[in-house]
DNA sequence: GCACGATGTTTCGCATACGAAATATTCGAC
DNA sequence: GTCGAATATTTCGTATGCGAAACATCGTGC
C-alpha cells in the first residue's frame, strides 16, 4: 500500500541536511515497503494487507475484542469495524458478544479463517526482519540506541507547542 | 493520520528478537507520528494532510504536472487526482492544459492558495526533523550508515521470492 | 500522412482511514 | 435502585489510496 508520503517530501526546508533528508527517506521507504509487501502476499491468498494482519493476530491471540484489535493494529474503532464487518462477511471472522461485558464484542476465526492463516506460513515482515537480522551486534545496539533518542524527543516534543505553528527555538 | 500497521504487530516470528521488535516499532512510531502531526498542523488551516504536502510543494515549484506532483508525493495519478479535485473545488489550485503537450495538466496555485501558503510558516517535518538534528555528529553519521545497509538489503531482496508463498486455491 | 504503441490523465469500484455523533451497556455515587 | 459519567461499538460523512480500464494525445515507423 502506497502512501502519501511525509512532509519529508518538502524541500523547502530552514537548512539543508542531506544527511538527514536521506534518512526520512529511508524511514519512509522501510516502510512504504514493508506495506506493500504485505499487500501482494496477501493478494496471494484474496485478501487486503490489513485482513492479514487481522488473522495473523488472530491466529496468535485467539480471541480478541474489537477495541484490543484496534489497538494492537493502530488504528481507530471505526476502521476495524469497517474491517471486520468485510471479514465476517467473507466468513473468515466471527463476531460474538461477550457475556461478562456485553458491551465487547469478541472477535475470533471461523473454520475457514483458521484454515486460511494456516496456508500463509511466510511472516510478512520477513523481509524486513531479515534486514535486521542481517545487521551485526554493533550496529544493532548502535541503531536500538538511537531510535530511542529519536523516540524519546518526538515523544517529549508532542504533547507541548508542537502543532501551534510556533517557530522553531534552537538547533 | 494513523495507519494500520505493517506486519511487525504480528507477534508469531521465528526467533523473538525483542530489539528487532523495538526498532521496527519505533520507525512505524516514528512515520505515523509525523503523519499525525502533519494532519494536526493542515487542519488548523482547513486542510488535511496530502493537501498541506500538496500546497508547500506548489509554493517551491510554481507549476507541476499532475504526474511528477504524484511522482513526488510518492502516491498514485488516480489518487492525486481526486486530491487536486477536491482543492480546485475549493478555489486552491488551477489546472492549466499544457500547449506544448496537450495530455499534460499544470497544476498551479490560485491567489488564494498562495496566501494560504504563506500562512503556514511552519514546515510539518519541524519535529520529526529536530529530532534527528539533535543527534550528535557520531550518532547521525552511525544512523545513516545502517540506513543505507536497511535499504540496500531490502532493495536487493524484493524482486526476488520475497511474495512467493503457497499459492492460494482461487476464490 | 497514418497506424500503433507509449504516455498522461481521468474514471470507476473498492478498501482503508479518521473524527464526530449515535447507541448500548457498565459502574460508581448517592 | 437510579442517575450520570465512562466505556465499547457502530454509523455516518468525507478523504485518501490503489489498480484496472477508458480516454486523449504524442511520437515513431512506414
Amino acid at each position: 500500500m502506497r502512501n502519501i508520503v511525509p512532509p519529508s517530501a518538502l524541500p523547502p526546508d530552514p537548512e539543508p541536511r542531506p544527511e538527514i533528508d536521506s534518512i526520512v527517506e529511508t524511514i519512509i521507504y522501510l516502510y512504504t515497503e514493508s506495506r506493500r509487501l504485505t499487500k501482494g502476499l496477501a493478494s496471494q491468498f484474496g485478501l487486503t494487507g490489513p485482513q492479514l494482519t487481522v488473522i495473523k493476530l488472530l491466529e496468535t491471540f485467539e480471541n480478541l475484542s474489537l477495541s484490543s484489535l484496534s489497538e494492537r493494529i493502530r488504528a481507530q474503532n471505526s476502521t476495524v469495524t469497517g474491517i471486520i464487518d468485510r471479514m465476517e462477511r467473507e466468513g473468515l471472522v466471527r463476531r460474538d458478544r461477550s457475556t461478562a461485558d456485553r458491551r465487547v464484542v469478541h472477535i475470533s476465526l471461523s473454520e475457514k479463517g483458521q484454515k486460511l492463516a494456516k496456508q500463509i506460513q511466510v511472516e510478512p515482515m520477513e523481509i524486513f526482519r531479515g534486514a535486521l537480522v542481517g545487521l551485526s551486534h554493533a550496529d544493532l545496539r548502535d541503531l536500538l540506541r538511537i531510535m530511542n533518542k529519536l523516540q524519546r524527543y518526538v515523544r517529549t516534543h508532542i504533547a507541548d507547542g508542537a502543532m501551534d505553528a510556533a517557530p522553531p527555538e534552537d538547533t
